[in-house]
RNA sequence: GGCGCGGUAGCAAAGCGGUUAUGCAGAGGACUGCAAAUCCUUCCAGGGCGGUUCGACUCCGCCCCGCGCCUCCA
């Protein structure tokens, strides 16, 4: 029985669908006017692993990832880069494309984007105007009227009161309460704009999300999902627009994952001090990175290091050293065994990743002591359902470290495993352990067996 | 100021009111020409002070420390 934390309840509740044995979720994705850093690898990953276990549920999953290809940012960004913002957004959507898939990260059933969007968000402001709740101002923007919504705060735990607009805000004074949030900028020249009853202007950004949900997953769906620093105000702004809206409930499961941290800091990009995920991928494997962001429980916050990164491949190469040792069986994951019982009941609480990959340390244990396939087997398996441990084990032990990886290529390091063979044979073991401490310095370590010797990459 | 999260062994990171988490690193042993890998054994925990309890890392209270949201942010 599925457990998730209910963002919105601070507690975990037993997960039951809307409609059985389907899952609608959606998770908020970028805004592409840069590269994606780690903390975006996370909320892909974790949503990710997410989706997956779902599937693996036997829940028929459907899986909206949005992109924001609009905002103040981007129009910035292409103005400095002197290109337009489809030229901008396309480059950033690809290289997104490129990181998650490097990452394991499986193709969202949809991801729309904003811009496309633009006639079911003035739908939806047109409703919300309807039902009082959205108001026009004096500077032409439409603003939605917090204090009118009574459920607003809910979900992030703040009251209006104590949120002391202001404190830390610019009062903006065309707002009728300093909390309103514009549903809809009027055009400025230069900006990017669409015509609307309430006068040319382009969208604010949390109507996007809903009108894209509403949309594609229903007025009332499953799961949504995003960064801890959406959950206010964006999500609540969410909640506030689709329920004020619809007048149904919006999402029954809210899920918010922590942040990637650098030195205890929150990584972000307006503190500077983010790693991208290319960045990352040239010195370390990104199945390595895959690993060690499930390393740690979604809701905990995670440090970034390179100690740390270390730390993950030696890990990950004790995995896949059990499964080169052994073949896996290819029969496909037994569910009733008892390991596999025990990665179901870590998933199953709130998506234990970290006690799910222990039972996978277990299992590789057991398979180095009994040679079993069918145990390699559910190691396999098993890791597969959270997109690890995929791929050949000699690839992986041989891979390089990262894109920027300059090692030995494979075929010096056989010839002089060859030359090493010599040496042995002619019991020169002084010249065997020179080629041997040669190679461990350039990286490579060398295992003899009854087989011969094979090698990877320390 | 308001709201919230967390402090676990050398590092990372989970569960759990009483029984080995797990990984990396360390120590000893087996194996090996020597290694590596692997296996076996092993050292090292639960911020501080109280309380509840037969028993607390695990529940409660207070304190200290760190972090986050309240502004764009995954």
């Amino acid at each position: 029985m599925l457990k998730i934390y209910n963002s919105i309840a601070r507690e975990k509740q037993t997960f039951t669908p809307i409609e059985a044995g389907k899952v609608k979720m959606y998770v908020c994705g970028m805004t592409v006017y840069d590269f994606c850093h780690l903390g975006h690898a996370r909320v892909l990953v974790v949503f990710d692993a997410v989706q997956r276990w779902l599937r693996a549920s036997g829940l028929d999953v459907t899986y909206v990832r949005n992109i924001t290809d609009i905002d103040d940012k981007i129009i910035r960004r292409a103005v400095e880069n002197g290109e337009t913002i489809g030229q901008l957004t396309d480059r950033f959507i690809a290289a997104m494309d490129e990181d998650a898939t490097a990452l394991g990260v499986q193709k969202p059933t949809h991801e729309p984007r904003a811009t496309d969007y633009v006639p079911q968000m003035l739908g939806l402001i047109g409703q919300l105007e309807a039902n009082g709740l959205a108001y026009k101002a004096a500077d032409g923007d439409v603003n939605f009227s917090v204090r009118k919504f009574p459920g607003y705060g809910r979900l992030s735990g703040k009251s209006l009161d104590d949120l002391r607009a202001g404190e830390r805000v610019e009062v903006d004074s065309a707002k009728q309460d300093p909390l309103d949030f514009v549903l809809w900028k009027h055009a400025k020249a230069g900006e990017p704009a669409w015509e609307s009853p309430w006068g040319a202007g382009r969208p604010g950004w949390h109507i996007e999300c809903s009108a894209m949900s509403s949309d594609l997953l229903g007025q009332h769906f499953d799961i949504h999902g995003g960064g801890q620093d959406l959950q206010f105000p964006h999500h609540e702004n969410e909640i506030a627009q689709s329920e004020g809206a619809h007048g149904c409930t919006f999402v029954n499961y809210w899920m918010h994952n922590g942040f990637v941290r650098v030195d205890d800091e929150k990584m972000s990009k307006s503190l500077g001090n983010f790693f991208t995920i290319r960045d990352v991928l040239k010195k370390y494997d990104a199945e390595v990175v895959r690993f060690f962001i499930l390393r740690a429980h979604y809701r905990s916050p995670l440090n970034y290091s390179d100690a740390h990164l270390d730390d993950a491949r030696q890990a990950l190469s004790r995995l896949y050293t059990a499964l080169k040792a052994v073949v896996p069986d290819a029969a496909g994951v037994d569910r009733e065994e008892a390991h596999a019982q025990g990665f179901q009941a870590a998933m199953d609480d709130d998506f234990n990743t970290p006690e799910a990959l222990a039972v996978l340390f277990e299992l590789a244990n057991e398979v180095n002591r009994s040679k079993d396939a069918r145990l390699a087997g559910q190691l396999k398996g098993l890791a597969g359902i959270l997109g690890l441990l995929e791929r050949d084990p000699v690839a992986f032990l041989q891979g390089a470290a990262g894109s920027d990886d300059e090692g030995l290529s494979p075929a010096v390091i056989e010839e002089r495993i060859a030359a090493r063979a010599a040496a042995k044979k002619a019991k020169d073991f002084a010249e065997a352990d020179r080629l041997r401490a040669e190679l461990l310095a350039a990286g490579i370590v060398l295992e003899d067996s009854a087989q011969g010797t094979t090698w990877r990459r320390a």
